[in-house]
DNA sequence: ATGAAAGCGCTAACAT
DNA sequence: ATGTTAGCGCTTTCAT
């Protein structure tokens, strides 16, 4: 492994001069400068990170841990991420906790003794332990669309609230009155969120007499889909239906059409996140959607800022979520 | 910042023995070692992997180059090596290229810095000038995927011809004579095999007296539409299609739909890689699986080999594809 | 059974 | 304009 030893003989001149040739750290001679890049030519000098980092205590590196890759909602989230840090010549560790917590506080214990500068958490599976794990050794650290608020750490939410109202009010416009929500796991802070948030839409239209209720799904095709039996099983059918993602939206619609329901015209779907998928079903699902992409890159500008300045007040940002209308919502029908 | 010496001191022992301690390395008398194991907790020393990896020349660190996270097909693959690299107390440097050689090429000079012990390449844009790089720097490394075979590189690689073999069978057990098939860009090594692999297929079957013929696409929604759609302009239909990745084959469906052409009752369609939309489009794909989990795992297993041992014989690991019969394909019509 | 000391490759304060 | 030197926190050889 050739070092700025070896480079420095060869030029003939102190390994101090290298590094400086290297950083551009303070003036040196054009010829030296010359001699030096030359001999790090021949030579093939393959810098060495670890060393530096091991010298200034900043390595360049940061940690993203996230619940599954799989799950439609991160891939955008990690570009975001990853984009961003490249762009400012960081490299970014990716962790999947597998909805796991122990695998959560176990990942960002090897991203801390990596010594990463920061680490953004934006898995959906956050509780007091990782938030005290993180404060404890007081690294900086970033969270996404954590189910708390207001706890003097950097952090990023969407605000369900706007888009969910956006959906009631939409529908309510297109005649519907008995409208049904189904949610994702009541464990997860964010569902529990987005329940909490339909209750206060439906509430806003209390002079439209709106009729609702809950059902609970796990945020998965499969759980929508079994909501959907069930609903399918009541006497009186509701007319449009909510549900806390996408995929459940899917799951849903996909128990429907087996049931002979029709989506639009005898029933209206209404998803949340905006994934791929939803401009790919048909109908096209009418959804809210969730800057992903945006919220990762934020996400690392703040991270970004905390690295540069630990004395940075803590910051929030809030992404407003917003309905976007295809083709799986549609006035109510006279007869329903 | 809490190292060795302090804890020695505390434990009134010298740093070696803390190291051993730690590392479980040489004996040490259960008393001594109950006082550093105190004195550690006394002071929440955290470990610092730089220093060590400097010191032994292992980063215990690889790192995953890919072309875009957004692309379905990644996330597992992702998944596969990330988790077992983790199981084997390994952290992964994720980089998207963006389909990018320049941005590959980057990546991989930074994660050589870092001094990873491996990389994984399963990015699509792989040319000569990355292997080039790879070879030069003498970098433990593993190819996915990649277009070229037997170039004494470890290397793994996804078997098109048995699976799109099946596929032509499939049709033309169905009556199917008239097959199209629409390709990636031609750019792509993998996309050249695949076309190469159908027209081999459809050889096979010259006593059928198969017509086929062959249009581009991009490998996305957007490029199976728009041969579709040019399909569609022609004065005799094929009666099946067979495409070169999934996401073709539902813009091929999208076209036809909106065309009035129904699937598979006027038009029988093929996808391949078996990405999970396959599974919620309607009618569900007939498609060619890939096992992306798995070739992630194993690339992680061919990785750790190599590192264990460097003069281990190149391997190459072939993963056969099969066909998954869903909804999208049916007996061809009479009246076609 | 434990310790001293050199070294991994780099940076940075202090000289000159 | 360049060099000397002392670390960064760990491992590991060689002593004792």
């Amino acid at each position: 492994m050739v070092n700025y030893n070896d480079i420095a003989k060869l030029a003939k001149v102190s390994p101090t001069t290298v590094s400086h040739v290297i950083n551009e750290t303070r003036f040196v001679m054009p010829e030296t400068k010359r001699r030096v890049l030359e001999a790090m030519k021949k030579l093939k000098y393959q810098q060495n990170l670890l060393a530096r980092s091991l010298a200034t205590g900043r390595t360049h590196t940061i940690g993203l841990v996230i619940s599954d890759i799989r799950n439609p909602f991160y891939p955008e989230l990690v570009q975001g991420v990853e984009e961003l840090a490249v762009k400012n010549d960081y490299n970014v560790f990716l962790c999947n906790t597998d909805y796991d917590i122990e695998k959560g506080l176990k990942s960002i214990g090897a991203l801390i003794k990596r010594k990463i500068d920061g680490i953004i958490v934006a898995s959906s599976q956050v509780d007091s332990s990782i938030i005290n794990q993180l404060m404890d050794t007081d690294v900086n650290f970033v969270l996404v669309d954590w189910g708390k608020r207001n706890v003097g750490v950097d952090s990023l939410y969407f605000d369900y609230r706007v888009g969910i109202a956006e959906a009631i009010s939409h529908l309510v416009s297109l005649g519907h009155r008995k409208i049904y929500f189904i949610s994702g796991p009541k464990t997860l802070k964010t569902a529990k969120i987005r329940i909490r948030n339909f209750i206060d839409a439906v509430k806003k239209h209390k002079d439209s007499n709106l009729d609702y209720k809950i059902l609970e799904g796990d945020h998965k095709i499969e759980g929508g889909l079994k909501a959907a039996q069930k609903i399918l099983k009541g006497k009186v059918l509701p007319t449009a239906i909510v549900c806390s993602n996408d995929l459940t939206a899917i799951g849903a619609m996909k128990a429907f059409k087996a049931g002979g329901i029709k989506v639009p015209d005898d029933i209206s779907i209404i998803g949340l996140d905006n994934i791929a998928l939803t401009e790919i079903v048909s109908p096209a699902l009418t959804t809210i959607e969730l800057e992903r992409y945006r919220i990762g890159k934020v996400a690392m500008e703040l991270l970004l800022n905390r690295i540069k300045d630990k004395k940075l007040p803590k910051q929030t940002c809030i992404f407003k979520t917003k309905l976007v209308i295809r083709e799986s919502t549609s006035q109510r029908r006279n007869d329903n």
